[in-house]
DNA sequence: GTCTATATCATGATAGAC
DNA sequence: GTCTATCATGATATAGAC
């Protein structure tokens, strides 16, 4: 690929990644369905038709959104997941390590408003609750490898927690992940006075990491049926 | 509102109900935006005018589709409240009864198959990262009175816990219902082996109790910066 | 690679007969 | 209250000049 590379080429990718900028922002504050490709490529100051040039679909433009960031994001996550397990040689990892190194590569690209993607993070958590199958299914494919290099992790972290057990607490774990990170706004629906320090993610991660290592090591006993509870 | 119940009021009274049932559904299946009017009437075996007619626009549709559970689910997240609360006297009430008063109405809805609504809670999890305006306004408003008087019984049952935290928290545990309830098929996405017990709602609310109560219980100093922490 | 112009289609909403 | 027919709009996608 380093053969002949015209100027159009640069204006090209140029062109491409004004577009995904332009896509990112809009999918956040509207949707997918609800942002149409005029306003795609007005905002990215392109033709119109520039979208299915370059994408092929708007479906296919919604994928690259993701894919982009995404490949980052994972490539992180496992990169700290290895230093981590590195550094403990062969003692199992710290709960708040593990979540440590799932949490700090988001909250790294979304303080980082020079590389971008800090719009991008917010459409993360909303894309797991997405009806769209589209939007599911690449997500699923891109996080099939990093959510099973954790869940291993998990099972020698917590290892008196039953697999099945933590499956299901991982999952809770992801959704308190997404609505503390996508809708940080959302804190005011409870909050009667002003929370803004949204975009201090530091503080969020200072929050949430307690929160859901606790939830990960709450006793499995609890969750026996009341009707089955026996006295300690 | 007694006087002249026409025959045809009946049947009106039928067509809306048809209406809002199929909507839920379709909306369920494939976002507020990609479902159209047509589709909805459709299934409804209802006239395409007749949404126009009966709920005035589309969005006013969305609206009704939420508050006519809503009003439901949070009449009787307050009565199971104010039952707990006056079974506990003075004393604060266990975290636990109050997650328990908070999802028992959810749940018991998802079960419910015959007065209908078991659609209607994955759409509930779907709302609060909605980009829409109209549909998180409408979800702020409607959680207002519930999500304080909440918050007062969190604030007794934690007094170790300061109000800004606990606000955080909560949010978290929101985040962490949602997943549970409305994405139970996404489980799999972490799961190598088949979970398939979505619809044993018990067994989800007898998983999800202990883990949010653990967060909300966990101890606050950990959520000090690193650089901040001191060895106790 | 970029642009204009346009084909094709589906949408929400409404007017007006019944 | 329900229906048919239709309007106006905006969508994605493409053809073809530059």
């Amino acid at each position: 690929m380093t053969v002949s590379r015209s100027p159009e080429a640069k204006v090209a990718g140029a062109t491409r990644e004004r577009i995904l900028n332009a896509a990112e922002t809009l999918f956040v504050e509207q949707g997918f369905d609800a942002t149409s490709l005029r306003q795609i490529t007005a905002s990215a100051g392109a033709n119109l038709a520039s979208v299915n040039y370059h994408f092929g679909s708007k479906e296919a433009l919604v994928r690259e959104v993701f894919d982009r960031r995404l490949r980052v994001i994972n490539a992180e996550r496992l990169a700290e997941l290895d230093e981590a397990e590195s550094e403990a040689g062969d003692r199992p990892l710290a709960p708040e390590k593990l979540i440590e190194a799932f949490l700090l590569p988001v909250l790294r690209m979304s303080k980082d408003r020079t590389r971008g993607g800090h719009a991008f993070i917010r459409l993360l958590g909303r894309a797991y609750t997405e009806p769209t199958e589209t939007v599911r299914k690449l997500l699923a494919e891109e996080y099939v490898e990093v959510l099973e290099r954790f869940k291993r992790a998990l099972l020698r972290a917590l290892p008196e927690l039953p697999e099945k057990e933590l499956v299901w607490r991982v999952h809770f774990a992801l959704g308190a992940m997404s609505y503390a990170i996508a809708g940080a706004d959302s804190v005011q629906l409870i909050a009667s006075y002003e929370v803004r320090d949204t975009d201090n993610v530091d503080s969020i991660l200072q929050r949430i990491v307690p929160f859901i290592v606790a939830g990960l090591s709450a006793p499995v006993s609890a969750s026996t049926p009341r009707s089955e509870r026996r006295a300690a």
